[in-house]
DNA sequence: GTATAATATATAAATAATTATATATTCACG
DNA sequence: CGTGAATATATAATTATTTATATATTATAC
């Protein structure tokens, strides 16, 4: 759930439901992602349930800020998450394969141009993962804030990414070339 | 959606929500699931909507059958929806690479035993797609009441699911590694 | 013979997430 | 000089999903 992402995020430091949308859209989104709207509303009933805390940083020129800060509830909760095991694999959601278990009666044309528009798709978020993400990691290692099992996991994640990425291009590659030939 | 994956499933034939259950849990769950109580209200929702049609099938044991079937405006729906290419990516959820990004502060042993778990996990459902599944496709194909590109498109599913959980076992392996030797 | 799984449907309540809006300023680009 | 992106927060309404519960019978396993 997206207040676990929220604490961990609040845990390196005191953020606004602004920084934290943009954070999440700069390292999980690509296993973990919210709206703003979410993060908003998520971060009024942490605080309600006393999770985090905030204070208004008032500003001149824009909206005044408020600073959520982790409190130690919310620490306390971060941590049993983090040390409680999985006991169940997640059931996920993948719509294309969805589509796909469904595409038997689908024109030929129209599917691979589907097929082929999902790997341009999956080949671009590989690429990302190898230039933007992984510079991203290595700012972070550079500027020195960050201990060396942070940036172990949290390449490990982008690894995770791109290894992704480069099976599903090899799969639609394969299905391409069975539906090319035998639909 | 859930709707769509119901309307693709009810233009094989009439089903029963309970059926409809059966069948998910059987066939799409490792990429599309639902509970027993999202089909339902989900089935009620489509009838007032019109896209499908249900009628009462009287049982004298067990309770009545309510039995599902899709009429022209859901097959209209399916048709649009398959037709329609997938512009984006999906934003995918996964809880345990979540946990992984911000576990740099988990006691060693603890991550491990985490890692071991998933590992195991995995490599079951990766069983599972070889041996149960896979079964399951083939007694379709020997029933020959499906045609060969029905099959062909469930059996590429399959292949997806059986190189995810490759991929998956073969990170976290690489992971374990990686932990056991620098954290 | 007793417990549990399977067959079968359904609702209520709660939580999670999305979509759509509203407001207001600054900075960069052309 | 105007447009749009970026900075910043927030709510309302809706949709999607989960959890919990209720009911009743039959078949199977131990």
């Amino acid at each position: 759930m997206l207040k676990h992402a929220l604490l961990g995020f609040l845990s390196y430091g005191p953020m606004t439901g602004y920084e934290l949308k943009q954070t999440m859209d700069g390292s999980t989104s690509y296993f973990w992602h919210a709206k703003q709207s979410q993060i908003y509303t998520t971060l009024k009933r942490m605080e309600q349930d006393g999770l985090v805390a905030s204070e208004i940083e008032p500003q001149e020129k824009r909206p005044d800020r408020r600073v959520y800060s982790i409190n130690p509830a919310g620490q306390a909760m971060l941590r049993e998450w983090l040390d409680a095991p999985l006991l169940e694999l997640d059931q996920r959601k993948e719509l294309f394969l969805l589509k796909m278990f469904f595409s038997a009666s689908v024109n030929k044309e129209t599917l691979l141009t589907q097929l082929r528009l999902q790997r341009d798709l999956h080949q671009k978020r590989g690429e990302h993962y190898r230039n933007d993400v992984a510079n991203n990691i290595s700012v972070h290692d550079r500027e020195g804030m960050h201990n060396a099992k942070d940036l172990l996991m949290w390449g490990t994640t982008l690894t995770f990414g791109q290894r992704y990425e480069a099976m599903y291009v090899d799969w639609l590659d394969d299905l391409i070339e069975l539906v090319e030939t035998n639909f």
